[in-house]
RNA sequence: GCCCCGGUAGCUCAGCUGGAUAGAGCAGCGGCCUUCUAAGCCGCGGGUCGCAGGUUCGAGUCCUGCCCGGGGCGCCA
C-alpha cells in the first residue's frame, strides 16, 4: 500500500526533475503517517525536499506534484497541499479493505520480510561470568539481545545468539576461594569473617577469630548460594577435600553449578543461545598468543614496568592499555581482542555486541585493535544499555552486588512471571535508565499493567472467535473475506494502524530498537480493547452475516498482528486469561 | 579534570535519523457506560521539550558552550 504510493511519488519526482532539466539523482523523499488524521493517510515531504533543487516555492511544487500523481488507478482518493508544502494523501477505502485480505493470507508471516541481501549476523549478549545469579542488568540485556535477535530473524537474516564468558581470570579464582572458605567454615576448620568486616571494604579484618583462621577472601562472593555450594560439597566429600586447591575442585564445582543455574534462568525467559564461548578456549588453542604476536608485528605492543602494553594512542585512542600484567596474566582486554578477531574470522557479515554502560569504554579498544589487524570495523556494532533500578512503594530498592543483597532475575520472574518481566525490560529504549516499577509489574488486579493490557487484547479476540464457533458462525477465509462493510472511523483507524506493522518491524530491526514493538502493540491494543468493550455501538457478532464476517476478519487480522508482535518480544500470546 | 548516556505533563516514558497545533499510559477532577471476557468511553486540568546561543523555509530532533543526574576513566571483569 505504502510501497505502491511511494513508487508513484518517486516517479512523479523524477518527472518534475526531468522537466527542469535536472538529471541528478533523485533525493530521498518520505511518506509519513501524520500525527493527526486530518492530515491524511500519508504526508509527503517531496515538495519541501525539492524546493532548493528546483528553485521554486515548495507549495508551487506541491501543486505540480499533485497533478503528476493524479491518475485513474484507484489508489488515491484525494490529495491536498498543506502547511509549508506537504502533499497530504488519502487512499481509497477499498485499498484499506484489500489490506485485510493480505494480513489474513500472510498470517504468521505478516510483518516479516525478505531482505535484499540476507546477512549472517551474530548477536552477543548476557555474557555474564558464572560468579553468581543474573542481576537485573543482565536480565535487561538478556531480553534486549534476544529481542534484537528475533527482529533480525523476522527481517530475514541468519542470526547466531552467542554467550561469551570469562572463566579464566582472577574473578573465578576468588570464586573458588570463596567456596573453599565456606567449605572449611562448615567443617569447623575456619571462622567466618564478622559481619561488619564484610560490610565495608575498609573495615578491620582479623586473621583469626576464636583460634580459628579466617580464610574467606576479603573481596570474596558473599551470596548465600556460595555457602550452599560448599554445603553440598561437604555432603558429598566430607572433610576429604580440605587440602584440595581452591583453583581446582572448588572453582569448577562453583562454575558448573552457577552456570547451570544461569542457563535455567535464561530458559525461563525463553532464551536459547546457539553458541557458548569461553575465555579459556582462547588460551588452549593458542589464539591469545597469536593475537599478541599479530599486534606486535603491527608495532602496537611495547613493554614497560614489566608489563606488556597496547599502544592504543597510535590508533587514535586516548591512552595505552596493559594487555599482559606484570604477573604474566593477560588482562581482560587481550582475550577480548582475540575473541572478536575470532568472530570476524568465523565470517559473520555483522557482529552486534550488546553491553551494559559499564563496559562501553572497552569497545573502541577492541574494535580499533582488530581493525588494525585487518578486520573491517564497520562490521562490528555496539548496542549499549543503561542500568536498571527497581522501584517499590515509590522508593528505590537498594542493590548491593558486593553484599549479594540484590534482587535477581529469578526473584522477579517468580514475582511477576516471565512475560511481564520481558515486557517491562524491553519497553524502554536501551540508552536510557530503566525504572522497573515492581508495584505496577505485579499489580494483581491488572488494571494498569501494560503487559497484560496487550495480552488481554489478544485473549479477548480469541474469546470472540470461540464464541462465534459456539454459535456456529464460520470464521472467514482470507481469500473470501469481504471487508467493504467496515466503514466506521474506528474500523478504518484500526486497519491503518495494522498497515504500519511491517514498517515498524523493519525500522525497529534496522535501529536495533525493540521497544518500538512494545509501543506499537500498546497502540493496537489501545484501539482494539475499546472497540471490543463498546459492544453497544458495534458488535462483531451481529444479525448481519456480511458485517459479522467482515468484523470477524478484522478481529483475526488484529489477533494476527498482536500475536506476531508478541512473538517478536518473546511474550506468550495467550488465548485465555 | 576527561569520556559515554540521560534531562519532554505531577510520575514513568514515546517522539519514526529535521516537518504541520509536542503525544501515550498512570495519577487527579467531572460526566457516561454494564458489554462479545473483567482492564470501557468522553471531557477537563496539567509543558519556557534542562539553560543560552547557532545552523535553515522549518529544531524536542543537528552544532557549540554551560547546568543537573547516572555510569566510566585499574596491571578488575
Amino acid at each position: 500500500m505504502k510501497e505502491r504510493l511511494l513508487e508513484k511519488v518517486e516517479s512523479a519526482v523524477a518527472k518534475l526533475l526531468a522537466e527542469a532539466g535536472d538529471s541528478g539523482a533523485a533525493p530521498a523523499v518520505s511518506l509519513e503517517v501524520p500525527r493527526q488524521a486530518e492530515h491524511g493517510d500519508f504526508a509527503c515531504n517531496a515538495a519541501l525536499v525539492l524546493a532548493k533543487r528546483l528553485k521554486q516555492p515548495p507549495r508551487q511544487i506541491a501543486e505540480r506534484l499533485m497533478e503528476a500523481l493524479a491518475s485513474g488507478d484507484g489508489l488515491i482518493e484525494r490529495m491536498e497541499v498543506a502547511g509549508p508544502g506537504f502533499v497530504n494523501v488519502w487512499l481509497a477505502e477499498a485499498r484499506w479493505h484489500d489490506l485485510l485480505t493480505r494480513i489474513l493470507a500472510a498470517g504468521p508471516e505478516y510483518g516479516r520480510a525478505t531482505p535484499e541481501t540476507k546477512r549472517s549476523i551474530q548477536v552477543e549478549f548476557v555474557s555474564a561470568n558464572p560468579t553468581g545469579p543474573l542481576t537485573l542488568g543482565h536480565g535487561r540485556q538478556a531480553v534486549l539481545g534476544d529481542c534484537i535477535a528475533r527482529l533480525l530473524e523476522a527481517v530475514g537474516h541468519d542470526v547466531t545468539r552467542e554467550y561469551y564468558f570469562n572463566n579464566g581470570g582472577r574473578q573465578m579464582r576468588v570464586l573458588g576461594e570463596s567456596v573453599k572458605a565456606r567449605y572449611l567454615e562448615a567443617l569447623g576448620r575456619a571462622a567466618p569473617p564478622r559481619a561488619q568486616s564484610l560490610a565495608s571494604p575498609d573495615a578491620e579484618w582479623p586473621e583469626q577469630i576464636d583460634g580459628l583462621p579466617v580464610v574467606f577472601p576479603k573481596d570474596g562472593y558473599q551470596g548465600e548460594y556460595i555457602a550452599e555450594i560448599a554445603a553440598s560439597l561437604c555432603e558429598r566429600f566430607g572433610d576429604t577435600k580440605v587440602d584440595e586447591s581452591a583453583e581446582g575442585l572448588f572453582r569448577e564445582a562453583a562454575e558448573t553449578k552457577i552456570f547451570g543455574e544461569i542457563q535455567e534462568t535464561l530458559k525461563r525467559l525463553d532464551i536459547a543461545f546457539d553458541v557458548y564461548t569461553n575465555e579459556k578456549s582462547f588460551y588452549d588453542d593458542g589464539k591469545i598468543e597469536e593475537t599478541i604476536a599479530a599486534l606486535r608485528e603491527r608495532g602496537l605492543v611495547y613493554e614497560q614496568d614489566e608489563a606488556v602494553w597496547l599502544k592504543a594512542t597510535e590508533l587514535g585512542l586516548d591512552r595505552d592499555r596493559v594487555i599482559v600484567k606484570r604477573t604474566g596474566e593477560p588482562t581482560y582486554l587481550l582475550p577480548d581482542i582475540a575473541y572478536h578477531r575470532d568472530k570476524i574470522r568465523r565470517g559473520f557479515d555483522c557482529i552486534i555486541d550488546v553491553q551494559g554502560a559499564d563496559h562501553i569504554e572497552q569497545f573502541p579498544f577492541v574494535r580499533d585493535s582488530i581493525a588494525a589487524l585487518g578486520a573491517d570495523p564497520s562490521r562490528i556494532e555496539l548496542v549499549m544499555h543503561q542500568f536498571v533500578t527497581l522501584t517499590q512503594g515509590g522508593t528505590q530498592v537498594k542493590q548491593s552486588t558486593r553484599r549479594a543483597t540484590y534482587v535477581t532475575v529469578d526473584d522477579l520472574i517468580a514475582d511477576v512471571g516471565a512475560d511481564v518481566f520481558r515486557f517491562f525490560m524491553v519497553q524502554r529504549r536501551a540508552e536510557g535508565h530503566l525504572d522497573f516499577d515492581l508495584d505496577l509489574a505485579k499489580d494483581t488486579d491488572w488494571k494498569k499493567n501494560p503487559a497484560y493490557y496487550v495480552q488481554y487484547a489478544h485473549a479477548r479476540t480469541c474469546g470472540v472467535e470461540r464464541k462465534a464457533g459456539e454459535q456456529g458462525i464460520a470464521l472467514p477465509e482470507a481469500a473470501s473475506v469481504d471487508a467493504s462493510p467496515l466503514v466506521l472511523s474506528e474500523e478504518l483507524a484500526l486497519l491503518k494502524k495494522l498497515a504500519e506493522f511491517p514498517d515498524v518491524v523493519s525500522d525497529a530491526a534496522a535501529a536495533r530498537e525493540p521497544h518500538h514493538i512494545a509501543y506499537f502493540l500498546r497502540e493496537v491494543a489501545g484501539l482494539w480493547n475499546p472497540y471490543l468493550q463498546d459492544g453497544v455501538h458495534h458488535r462483531i457478532l451481529s444479525d448481519d452475516p456480511a458485517l459479522t464476517s467482515a468484523r470477524l476478519g478484522m478481529a483475526a487480522a488484529v489477533r494476527t498482528v498482536l500475536a506476531n508482535g508478541l512473538q517478536l518480544l518473546g511474550i506468550t500470546a495467550v488465548e485465555q486469561m
